[in-house]
DNA sequence: TGACTCATGTCAGAAGTCTGACATACGGTC
DNA sequence: GACCGTATGTCAGACTTCTGACATGAGTCA
């Protein structure tokens, strides 16, 4: 086809397969929380505050992986909607903490039961070894490629004087 | 550590992870096409490209994980740039087939070293049989996940019962 | 203390992608 | 031959995310 086999196959490249993995997993969400009337970054912003209450701004985004001013787009809204909350003025530096609120937390836990069912499916051609392993590749190629940068959930963010 | 475990646990969610490994990957790739001129996606049709020619835009956009509006905006400015023809007319149906210009496949030539190079990166740290053990997981994860419901880009999953 | 660096929140404009809609072409069925 | 469902190419508008830029605050170091 080409002429020096320069093409990367694109039938078994692994970057591919990501793409395409990754792809389909986020049509997946998308279509289940769709009636629920939110996006894949939503629920991920949402599910964030959850396990990591008061995160900032820049946080989310990191852990969303979107940049934070996409971030500060949607925690805009979500303030708006009532669904989290942030003070109106930054106790220490600039970095101000969001919080869910009640009636955040009950559209998570929707949303939350219809990934968790996404996901479940997703996984229910491997076994636990296989999902071990998947998981080491995964996290050995994201290490790779981004050489030692921080870790998106565990936030080392917490570095201040009281903390 | 929720309520009753509702939430989905990010530190060991392989959707998270698979969500991360992708966004990192992207970024990567992002970064050495961007002094090309190039975005992941104008790259993805270029190479789909070089490997079937006479691709048609619907083609083109499932291969590229976006949908065929968003390809056809990206095929009229290639096309205009010179780097992709295709007839005024189609043949046969609506079709109508894309082939790269000389043009076309040299500025692919560049993109496709750059990509290599961050692939091969992004798999250093593992062996050929991690890297197939990585690629049938993820071939069982899309898999499982297009089995049920959605298709991944294109239009409503009707599928016709002679089709 | 002052300068430098880094990180944060935010605004504004640009780019990419998406949904909705329309006309058309193919294939099978009645 | 007419009809219906599916698939394609395309236009238009809306949405999401991104890049660029700015001011502010914290930490470091001389």
């Amino acid at each position: 086809m080409s002429q020096d086999g320069a093409g990367i196959d694109l039938e078994t490249s692994l970057g591919y397969l990501l793409k395409e993995a990754s792809s389909v997993l986020r049509a997946a969400m998308e279509e289940v929380l769709r009636p629920l009337g939110m996006t894949v970054t939503h629920y991920s912003c949402l599910e964030l505050l959850a396990q990591r209450p008061g995160l900032s701004n820049s946080d989310l985004a990191r852990g969303a992986f979107v940049t934070r001013q996409s971030m500060n787009v949607l925690l805009q809204a979500l303030e708006r909607d009532g669904v989290v909350t942030r003070p109106a003025e930054a106790a220490v530096g600039k970095v101000l903490p969001a919080r869910l609120t009640a009636r955040g937390r009950r559209s998570l836990d929707k949303a939350t039961a219809a990934v968790r069912s996404v996901e479940l499916r997703m996984l229910s051609g491997l076994d636990d070894a296989e999902q071990a392993q998947a998981s080491r590749a995964l996290r050995s190629m994201i290490d790779a490629l981004r050489g030692s940068t921080s870790i998106p959930v565990t936030s080392p963010a917490r570095r201040s004087p009281a903390g």
